[in-house]
DNA sequence: TTTACTGCAAAGGGTTTGCAACATG
DNA sequence: CATGTTGCAAACCCTTTGCAGTAAA
């Protein structure tokens, strides 16, 4: 999520502890292969495809390791997977981690997926909404995911 | 979308008739598998899979059929692709034809969707509080999804 | 010195495609 | 009879897994 608000609060290193302790808390190591990824989510602005993460990882991570580790910072708590309008898997910091809660802006042309904050009353006027959707009995919510559908700006040229 | 709504209605005939017209117009015909497709729709109350779709399809459709008749819906305007949690696409009819706007539960455990519609009042300020999203520059909205995700009834136990 | 982790290669599994046969306008 | 459609099988491609070797606690 957007790296300045990283460098603005200089939480980097507090990302990274945070990060620690939730692998603890699963039993898994914090290894350079993960703070890559984690540095890599962390300095995008939107989510990261699997083949963005594996090329943004310095001697770049072979694929099971890859997945194996987005799979363990899954777990974690760490990461949080997205799913676009394409057959590509991407993922994102989780907001309890960031702090910052989004949305995203999906193209149904490309795939792209950006995110986008809403203000502050628009965000409280939809968790209202939400919580008035009537759900079916038995379903207990955990999140949601609402997300804009469209064109992007280069698809729509 | 819930057969009872085509049933009092009596306008399954009628939605035929707009899927053929829709079809027309990107040059396509209306086949058996087709249509088998469409009343395998349109008597769901939730998206189905392609698998599903197979099974639902009288003498079972074969996959590659299945996949190109659902490809051609989806771009006559007729099925939308709905997707989940987990690794299967899932089709439902397009609002456009049904006429009813609504939102998925989806469950993080089996993958499985259900439909949920919102009271007018809730979704009208859903809607509001979406055209307030601060979209970026050159971004073309065409509509959104809002899902909640959660455990459903079957896995909660 | 046990347990976690890596990396290569191969297998899985949903989806797509080539191609010959068929059906429809 | 020209074009769209079907069905079988194979190919595709993202993802997962087996396994032997390595590293951390």
């Amino acid at each position: 999520m957007q790296i300045y608000s990283w460098y603005r609060a200089g939480v980097v290193d507090d990302l990274h502890a945070l990060v620690e302790a939730r692998l603890r808390r699963v039993e898994q190591r914090y290894t350079p292969g993960r703070r890559a990824l984690v540095d890599a989510l962390a300095e995008a602005d939107r989510p990261l495809t699997t083949a963005e993460l594996m090329a943004a990882t310095g001697p770049r991570l072979p694929q099971s390791t890859t997945y194996r580790n987005l799979s363990v910072l899954e777990q974690a708590g760490v990461a949080r997977i997205v799913f676009g309008t394409d057959e590509y898997s991407r993922f994102e910091l989780s907001e309890e981690l960031t702090g910052r809660h989004h949305h995203h802006l999906v193209c149904l042309s490309c795939g792209a997926v950006e995110d986008v904050e809403a203000p502050s009353p628009v965000e409280q006027s939809l968790a209202e909404a939400m919580r008035k959707l009537p759900i079916s009995t038995g379903f207990r919510p955990e999140t949601h995911r609402l997300d804009l559908i469209g064109t992007c700006a280069t698809c729509a040229r």
